[in-house]
RNA sequence: GGGCGCUUAGCUCAGCUGGGAGAGCAUCUGCCUUACAAGCAGAGGGUCAUAGGUUCGAGCCCUAUAGCGCCCACCA
């Protein structure tokens, strides 16, 4: 690649060629070495139902980072792709495909057909995906890039289901689970979103048999009433205690129903009467199972009533729930309606409103597995970043349910189980096939499928080869970290830990990485029907991988979420640009070929100051890196290159290159040391970029992805000079300061005195000054003999600095403003006194702060004391040349200047003198304008703005 | 009804175990200074939601309050 790089930074000419680099040259792949410690993250696998999107992009940007800088640092590094088979919102989506193209639905195709077509989908859809982690600059090891539903995986699944149905923890049971009625089909506790919804309060009117009473129940779904099979009372409820045990007639059906009685009502809701309907709802179940009440369920899958309805059969639930109002209504039997919010369970793929409904299902029986994985969290042997989503975790865990596996789906791990038609036999086997154990006929497979999260549960060790003892899996498993969103813990982080204690006897990672959503610009979240969802592509496409990956990894801190809008990702863009043109700078000027130290004898300040804050960089980087503050390490590289590196090194070094002396060699090689550094440390985050320069640089080994992490160094520590230099930068900042606010022009150079006694700290600066502070000469002197009076005076930690610049200076101003500074660091040193004079302060806080403390106040009174000496100067000046121009008026004024002490009247000389020193509060009792005024001594001379003393 | 999180500059957000408030964007001023105008130099702008408390010292710890957001929950 040429020296000469483009003037901006193009992210198409280099990412692609880039990473097909990384690919040729085998880096992504991962093998067991005994010499190196493993580290292993899984994928969470993406589903096949689309493309990538933001959520995606930001968790498959954080995995790469930690890959990428523990393979530099040495670890076998392995980072296992792969993609879901996401069973319902898959097959969803291709039946609406095949809804809107062919007008056709699955039951059209059959099993078979309909199958060949996902498969189909999935490999379209599939193989998309991983093109776009490749464009992310993923380096996963594509080498065993895996599939929920692959071989090795669907193994895995049948030894669990197996295993845990012959442990008695896989059951089949008739219970009331979710039923999405639209995607026809069970669903899971967690499967299930609820929402708050304005619905209603129907009070209904039961008749007493043989009596002329009645009860009234209230119920927000009227419709089951013709499942209802009893009317429960509170067994202390005054009001209904006579009823329990006399018969009720079910209004619009006339079927019979006993009042009875049970704790689980409450008396003070509703109206204390509580219609049971054990076949839908969980809670009348259990009062169903209690009193052992029939079981009839009233809605078909497709949720349209059944012949229970009578009249209303085939109608919709809704449909139906109308019309019988209206006939309770005719037959007087609605008492009233009332407004009532309540909340509504929904299907998280659909959006459809499910149902409880009684079904047979397979479940898995959750408490003997949970206990397990919430020891191992509290335990630590699984952390969680941060730490307070374990609560969210534990919350789950100790208030688990049996979980519902079987899915009424044809897209899915089908359920192992064989039934014989003849003689009520199950069989469960790993077997492709079986034969009834009694009559030897060849059995019928249990046509439904599993939760996709039964599969996604096993993917940490699935991945690596279990059940099959693998070295793989001996040596990368249990994995070492766990990057996900928060919104998942439930679905899957949880399952996985007590899958992986089950079936592998460990956890299956150390560490949770959670972070939060990606939220559009406004805070919303990124949804389709919002269409505010943000193609990580396109933007990929506009501004480069590496931009995106660094607007996501800026400004986020574990477990929060983010905001994401464009001007984040242009500042991005416009770091990489500048990281390239500081490249291409030092490309221009490199003659050299080889990138080492040269010996420290040669190293100049500045040398040694960025070769301090370097080491300090990599010790920063490194330590949040270990900590997962990925927001944090990036900001670190961020300010270390904008601003140490570009604004000041590579300004600091100028001169030298100019020089073409000696110092230009080493100033070439601590740039050149300090930028490959710098880019190795920043190579997790900005992958291609940093190759790219790398390879220009120079450099040893083939690729900056392998290149070695760089390592804290003893040897590069540099407080001394990190201050001295921190002293020549503020001074520089200092000048700069002035002279913006007197809009000096950089053109209009002019000579700058340093005052100091620390001469040969300030003689190592003297280039500074020229090149950074528009100086044309510098002069360092320890007094300020032989100094034009006209100079601004500059005040700075260790110096004084005075720019004459004559005609400019508004003497005036000029007072004003030492004035203004003079004040507040005479507030600083009250601050810092106070607090050393305070007995709690000095005796209770740690020595080194007290010290710190001590420190400060010396400086200041240092700087305190060149202020007044410069106020004092100006003072002078400003008489002198008053007395000069007006010698008449000035007499008076004179006199104040020497024999202070004494009473005296002065004569305030010109009127600008009377109005500063009297309106300017110069002098304790003087009236404004007056011409002369009395005074007792010094101490009478007010500390004010004009700050005469 | 429980639980969790958030509230810091005009906007988006950092702020690690308590030791004098930061960045990016936006605004204003001056600069095309031979890496970069996607840039350089400088400036303005905050009672750290409110009220108490602990402490020598609180953006940070404790308590309460308010607003926003999220999660969980069978009140028919």
């Amino acid at each position: 690649m040429p020296k000469e790089l483009s003037k901006t930074y193009d992210p198409k000419q280099v990412e692609e060629r880039i990473y097909q680099d990384w690919m040729d040259k085998g880096y992504f792949h991962a093998e067991i070495d005994p010499n190196k410690e493993p580290f292993t993250i899984v994928i969470p696998p993406p589903n096949v139902t689309g493309q990538l999107h933001m959520g995606h992009a930001l968790d498959e940007t954080f995995q790469d980072i930690l890959i990428r800088a523990k393979r530099m640092q040495g670890y076998a590094a392995l980072w296992i792709p792969g993609t879901d088979h996401a069973g319902i919102a898959t097959q969803i989506k291709v039946e609406e495909d095949l809804r809107v193209n062919e007008h056709l639905t699955r039951y059209d195709l059959g099993r078979e057909e309909f199958l060949k077509r996902v498969w189909a989908w999935k490999e379209k859809f599939g193989g998309r995906i991983i093109s776009q982690l490749k464009k992310i600059g993923c380096s996963c090891d594509w080498e065993r890039e895996r599939f929920t539903m692959d071989e090795g995986c669907s193994k895995a699944v049948k030894e669990v289901f197996v295993n845990l149905y012959n442990k008695g923890l896989i059951y089949q049971g008739n219970r009331i689970i979710n039923w999405c009625p639209h995607c026809i089909t069970a669903l899971s506790d967690a499967e299930v979103e609820h929402t708050e919804q304005a619905g209603h309060f129907w009070h209904i009117k039961y008749p007493i048999k043989d009596s002329d009473g009645y009860v009234v129940i209230a119920t927000t779904r009227p419709e089951t009433l013709f499942g209802d099979t009893a009317v429960a009372v509170n067994p202390e409820d005054e009001r209904y205690r006579d009823l329990i045990g006399k018969k009720l007639i079910l209004p619009l059906v006339g079927r019979e129903i006993p009042v009875i009685a049970d704790e689980y009502v409450d008396r003070e809701f509703g109206t204390g009467c509580v219609k049971i309907t054990p076949a839908h709802d969980p809670n009348d179940f259990e009062v169903g199972q209690r009193h052992n009440l029939k079981q009839i369920k009233v809605l078909n899958d497709d949720a349209t009533m059944n012949a229970y309805a009578g009249k209303y059969e085939g109608m919709d639930r809704y449909d139906c729930r109308k019309a019988m109002l209206i006939d309770l209504e005719e037959q007087g039997l609605l008492v009233k309606t009332e407004a009532h919010t309540h909340n509504v369970g929904q299907c998280y793929r659909c959006g459809t409103t499910v149902e409880p409904i009684i079904s047979r299902q397979w479940f898995v029986k959750m408490k003997p597995l949970a206990q397990p994985a919430i020891d191992a969290v509290k335990n630590d042997e699984t952390e969680f970043v941060p730490e307070h989503f374990e609560k969210v975790y534990f919350h789950w865990l100790e208030n688990i349910k049996d979980w519902c596996i079987s899915r009424q789906l044809w897209w899915g791990h089908r359920i192992p189980a064989f039934y014989c038609d003849d003689c009520d036999e199950i069989v469960v086997t790993k077997e492709e096939t079986a034969h009834c154990p009694k009559c030897g006929k060849e059995m019928r497979q249990d046509p439904d499928t599993l939760d996709t999260w039964f599969s996604s549960a096993l993917w940490p060790f699935s991945t690596l080869g279990w059940p099959d003892q693998t070295e793989d899996l001996a040596y990368f498993y249990p994995t070492s970290t766990l990057v996900t969103g928060y919104d998942i813990i439930p679905f899957w982080v949880m399952r996985m830990m007590f899958s992986g204690l089950a079936h592998t006897g460990q956890v299956p990672f150390r560490h949770v990485y959670i972070h939060g959503l990606v939220r559009d610009a406004l805070g919303r979240k990124m949804s389709k029907s919002l269409g505010n969802g943000i193609d990580p592509l396109e933007i990929i496409d506009q501004y480069g991988a590496d931009a995106l990956r660094f607007t996501l990894a800026t400004g986020n801190s574990p477990g929060n979420d983010m905001r994401f809008s464009t001007e984040r990702v242009e500042a991005s863009r416009n770091f990489a640009n500048k990281i390239w043109n500081a490249s291409r700078f030092v490309l221009m000027n490199l003659d050299i070929d080889a990138c080492c130290l040269p010996e420290s004898s040669k190293l100049q300040l500045e040398d040694r100051w960025i070769l301090h804050a370097y080491n300090e960089l990599i010790r920063e980087v490194t330590e949040n890196l270990d900590k997962y503050e990925l927001g944090i390490a990036v900001s670190k590289l961020y300010d270390f290159i904008w601003d140490s590196f570009c604004d000041w090194y590579i300004e600091l070094v100028k001169p030298r290159f100019f020089a073409k002396d000696e110092s230009n060699q080493t100033a070439q090689q601590v740039l050149t040391y300090v930028l490959s550094g710098t880019l190795k440390l920043l190579h997790p985050f900005m992958p291609f970029i940093t190759e790219e320069i790398w390879q220009a640089l120079p450099h040893e080994g083939e690729s900056i992805m392998i290149s070695a992490f760089p390592v804290y160094d003893e040897a590069l520590k540099n407080p001394e000079a990190a201050d001295q230099m921190q002293m020549l930068m503020a001074s520089i900042k200092g000048i700069r300061n002035i002279r913006s606010e007197r809009n000096v022009p950089p053109s209009k150079k002019c000579t700058v005195y340093i005052v100091t006694a620390q001469t040969d700290i300030f003689e190592k600066g003297v280039a500074f000054y020229t090149k950074l502070a528009s100086a044309d000469r510098v002069v360092i002197q320890k007094d300020k003999s032989g100094i034009p009076e006209n100079a601004v005076s500059v005040v700075s930690p260790g110096a004084e600095l005075l720019l004459p610049f004559d005609e400019l200076v508004d003497k005036e101003k000029e007072l004003d403003r030492l004035g203004k500074e003079k004040k507040r660091l005479e507030g600083e040193i009250k601050r810092v006194e106070g607090k050393l004079s305070n007995k709690g302060f000095t005796e209770k806080a740690p020595a080194a702060v007290v010290e710190e403390e001590r420190q400060k106040g010396e400086k200041y009174k240092a700087l305190l004391k060149t202020f007044i000496e410069s106020i004092d100067q100006l003072i002078q000046r400003m008489r002198k040349k008053e007395r000069r121009e007006n010698p008449s008026d000035f007499r008076g004024a004179l006199s104040c200047a020497d024999p202070f002490g004494k009473q005296q009247e002065i004569r305030l000389g010109t009127p600008a003198i009377q109005q500063r020193c009297c309106a300017g509060r110069a002098f304790k009792g003087a009236d404004k304008g007056a011409a002369t005024v009395k005074t007792a001594a010094l101490g009478d001379i007010l500390n004010g703005e004009v700050g005469v003393g």
